[in-house]
DNA sequence: AGTCTCTTGTGAACTGATGCACAAGGTGTC
DNA sequence: GACACCTTGTGCATCAGTTCACAAGAGACT
């Protein structure tokens, strides 16, 4: 069916991959993608792609596969890829400065319009062609620039201090690379990447193999 | 009990915010810290701490909590954090340079001991205290410096490669930021993050927002 | 038309994780 | 020593997500 529903979390952040895989199909030129090879480019296995696609309501042809075309064009719909969404970077320090810089944003849709940080000697300037202002003018910026989502590369002690103005200032959408806790309202969304968990966790696992190896 | 049996993939990716939590507490002074406490500086509930923690085999004691120090060192123990594992950047450009500098992974026990880059005019040199080489020469590096971990900021394209090469070199873990699928023997662990796509994922429910707003 | 082959869509079983609720077992006070 | 008060550890119900397996449908070929 069309249930156009609750979308599943899990389906949801598959979405892009399978996005991302289909721009091995050149636009404009009529294809079929079957759910095993889109399985394939997205990393993921045959089934999980049958069921994420049925709940867009997304109707593939029995026999033949999914017309690339139209299934892109399906996903770009549900994920509201259409919209573009201004993105403010908090602190431009090296991370900050690496995530203004990234074409992946701009291509996706979410430009980096502007920016905050705490350095005197950095306020006023564009760096990377991003505008940079005071942390205490984010308000001004959110509310001119229409910004929607907020990305803060300041360093954990600086980090729930941000996250509340960009709250005041109306931001619903974090992503924060601190490596803290943020607490907000409910109705604010904040995606948490942690860098230096990510590798204790692939640290655990070399250390298990080490132990077991050991035995 | 004491179980050191396995411990479930969603507990090991939560020990690392425990261990973060545990910060607000001085070393080498006792105090003892409920589930509810370090529930809310890990961002998670009290019921799951208690769950994750009965995976190591501590024991907190009734109507009191956990020791602090002690509990530490459990997780401490548990993740292993006592090794230290050398990380080697693959291409410097500006996300690379900022993982480089970053200083959590020093301070967690992951020193990013070379990098490598294609660009000859970056070989040879030291960027941020960093040396860079040919990617030619990975297998060298990594055997010379022990290099346990790699990490993969290179374009979508080189991505791969650059896996097959750290493979090659024995390289079991990989922390991949490239947009891409990449594929890789089992034994291999990798932890891809994709930066757009969780743009997009915040994306998707500002548009669901916006629409159910319409409504 | 009939048959064969292919791939979707989905019911159903299964797995893993979460959260509740409470007994068990400590501490402190009178 | 008895009692009141805490907080842990955990059995159990629940929920979300994954995987299997297969009927249903679509095209191709004879």
């Amino acid at each position: 069916m069309a249930p156009l529903g609750r979308i599943p979390e899990a389906t949801v952040a598959r979405l892009p991959l399978y996005l991302r895989g289909l721009d091995a199909f050149p636009v404009g030129v009529t294809a079929t993608v079957s759910s095993d090879e889109l399985a394939d480019l997205a990393g993921v296995n045959a089934a999980k792609v049958r069921k994420d696609l049925s709940h867009l309501g997304t109707y593939g042809t029995r026999g033949v596969g999914y017309d690339a075309t139209f299934l892109r064009f399906q996903i770009s719909q549900a994920l509201g890829v259409a919209n573009v969404w201004p993105v403010v970077v908090c602190s431009m320090g090296n991370l900050g400065r690496a995530l203004a810089n990234h074409t992946g944003f701009t291509d996706r849709g979410f430009p980096v319009v502007a920016a905050t940080d705490s350095d005197p000697n950095k306020i006023g300037t564009i760096v990377d062609g991003v505008p940079v202002h005071a942390p205490g003018e984010l308000g001004d910026i959110v509310r001119r620039l229409g910004v929607a989502i907020g990305v803060i590369s300041t360093p954990a002690e600086a980090a729930q201090g941000t996250a509340d103005a960009l709250v005041a200032a109306g931001v619903t959408s974090i992503m924060s690379f601190a490596p803290t806790v943020l607490s907000a309202p409910d109705e604010v969304e904040i995606r948490s990447v942690d860098l230096a968990t990510e590798l204790q966790i692939l640290g655990f696992h070399l250390h298990r193999n080490r132990i077991a190896g050991d035995a």
